[in-house]
This record gives structure tokens, C-alpha cells and sequence, in this order.
DNA sequence: ATGATAAGTTAGCAT
DNA sequence: ATGCTAACTTATCAT
């Protein structure tokens, strides 16, 4: 994209932008070949040489503007009027279309951080889920360790409702017993 | 929004498409007042009635539009080409609006399932996390159970590497009894 | 009057 | 030549 901006086509009351400004000492009217001695030119009736830029024109208050309408015909008015309107559409769908491709961004920006949440969680949960067999793992040996204890390996099913004698060995200090008590987290 | 598609503004070659075409007797061209006897009217040379609608002209193949460019100025050649032009721009142009539409819905549908996607991955979470919890104040009453039964609750320190009785009451049969043991998964 | 937006037109790039 | 798309213009609607 070049971004190259239309430079105002067909939207001309009287375009002569490219002309002395400051200066304004030009006499290419009507008048036959009079200089005047006022070099203070500020608008004749017949010929109106303040033309104002497209930028001037858009950014101008409806007060600015109806100054720059003294002395216009009622046609050049209303195309001077049109081309405001014009110019402003242009910056109106200017601002639509990156509007547009705000939102667009907006979107995808969403949607990339619900996608890195998505596999955050996912990850937390196959970790969680790592933890929870693991635990269960630790927490059934526990449990068949502990119910050997209680139930004891003597009579493993006659007496049901009724007391049990457990004995126990416990090995040296320190040793590196690999039992389910040995890893706690 | 009406939807109103503008019928062809200053886009005509000669868009006199309300006139008789299947009968196609009305002789306004340059010949005297000779009716010819072969009544298959094709085309003249000097007069080319056959026009064609938008939709006809912007459905025709390349060889189709040579044939309907047959005895035509090369003027009125290069307007009707253009016109094809324009109206293939203006098809090219709504497919560019629908698609950026279509992906502009497919961007929230993403995001909506995403977006649900997180929800499920939360909630397993959360009750994973719980579950874990759970699991692991079962496991650590466990533990401290076996601690108790295998340590014993008598001489809690004093003699380390020896053997522990322990002796434990059952209560009645299928009794709420609060103990680890009751709630496995 | 001002602002927004859908549809159409134009320019320019890519195939 | 065909298709696409950014920028522009125009028509409409809403405020």
C-alpha cells in the first residue's frame, strides 16, 4: 500500500491553490488594467482569490467558513459547501476503516490470549491430572499398607467384626525405606 | 439498509434495453426501405441493436463479448469493455464485503469457542483442584493414622527402632464410620 | 450539520 | 484479462 491520498479530484470551486498566496498581487480579473494603490487585497465582489486548501476547508468552523462565503455566487456557495462535505466523508471512512481494522486486531489479539489461557489451563490440568494419579497411587499403597496393618496379615478374612494385633518392625534410622511414607510432598 | 444496487449510472454503451428484441423489425438504420426476405435478424453492419444487460454483459465469456463487439466503433468497443470491467469491479467489490464479513463472524465464532473452551478447562480444574485437596487431607489423616499405628500412641519417642502393638476396635457392620477407610473413590 | 456505514467506483497490485 | 483490496465517492440513516 502506498497510502497515496486522492489529491481532490473533480472537487474544485476554484482551485488555484498553487498560486501566490502572501503576496495576492495578482490582477487576472475583469478590471481592465487598473493597480490599484491599497495593496491590502482582502475580496472584490467579482473575483474572490481566497481559495482555501482541503485541510483549511475540512478543519474550518461553520462560522470560519461562512466568513470565506462573502461574495460568492449561490452555485459556487453550495459547491464550496459540498466540497466540505465531501472532504469530510473522506476522513469519515478514513476513520471507518481503521475503525474496522481495530476491531479486527482487537479480535485476534482476544483470541491469542484465550488461546495461551486455553493452554495454560491445559497444562495445569495434565499436571493436576499427573498429581491426582500419583497421589492416588501413594494414597491406595497407604491404603493396602494400612489395612495390612490393621487387618493384619494373620487370618485375612475370618474374623470379621473384631479386634486386630499388628506388629510392626520398623527398620534402622535414616534408612532408605521406599514405603509411602518416605515421599511426602 | 435497502439494498438497492444502483442501476448502472452513466455506464451505458446504448442501454436501450426496453426495446423489441425477439421481434427485432424496426428498421432505423441506414438502408432505404428494402425489407429483406430472411427474416433471421442478426446484425447490421451500420446499426447494432443488440444490447445487452448488465447481468448478460458481466456473464459473457471473452469469445461471447467478441461477438457483440462485431461492426462497433472503436470507441464504443473500448466503453462497452469497460463497462463489462466496471461491473465485473462492482461483483469483485460485494465478494470483498461479504468476505471480510464472513471472517469477521468466523474470528467470534473462534473466539466464542475459545472462550467456552476456557470455561470447561476452569471448571475441570477447579473440581480437580478440589478432588486434590480432598485427596490429599484423606491421605495425610492416612498417614497420620499409619504413623499412629505403626509409631503407636504409647512411648511417642522413646523407644525408635522397635516393634509397636496396636490395637484397633472395629465398629458394627455397614456403620457411617468417618474413618479414611470409608471414603474411597 | 455531523458522523457512520453499505454499496459502488477507481487505482493499483498480483496472478 | 481477472481478481482482490485500499481509498474514495455517494446515498442513507441516525443524532
Amino acid at each position: 500500500m502506498t497510502t497515496h491520498f486522492k489529491t481532490s479530484k473533480a472537487l474544485k470551486v476554484s482551485e488555484g491553490s498553487l498560486r501566490d498566496v502572501h503576496v495576492a498581487d495578482s490582477h487576472a480579473g475583469s478590471s481592465p488594467s487598473a493597480r490599484r494603490p491599497t495593496p491590502q487585497v482582502k475580496k472584490e465582489v467579482g473575483e474572490n482569490a481566497t481559495v482555501v486548501s482541503d485541510d483549511e476547508l475540512v478543519a474550518m468552523s461553520v462560522r470560519e467558513l461562512n466568513l470565506h462565503l462573502r461574495g460568492l455566487t449561490k452555485d459556487d456557495v453550495a459547491k464550496l459547501k459540498q466540497r466540505r462535505r465531501t472532504l469530510k466523508n473522506r476522513g469519515y471512512a478514513a476513520s471507518c476503516r481503521i475503525k474496522r481494522l481495530t476491531q479486527k486486531e482487537e479480535l485476534e489479539k482476544q483470541k491469542t490470549e484465550l488461546q495461551r489461557e486455553v493452554d495454560k489451563l491445559a497444562r495445569e490440568n495434565a499436571s493436576m491430572k499427573l498429581e491426582l494419579d500419583a497421589l492416588r497411587a501413594k494414597y491406595e499403597a497407604l491404603q493396602c499398607f494400612a489395612r495390612s496393618v490393621t487387618r493384619g496379615p494373620l487370618s485375612p478374612g475370618k474374623v470379621a467384626a473384631t479386634s486386630v494385633i499388628t506388629i510392626v518392625k520398623s527398620s534402622s534410622r535414616g534408612s532408605p525405606s521406599p514405603s509411602p511414607f518416605s515421599t511426602l510432598s
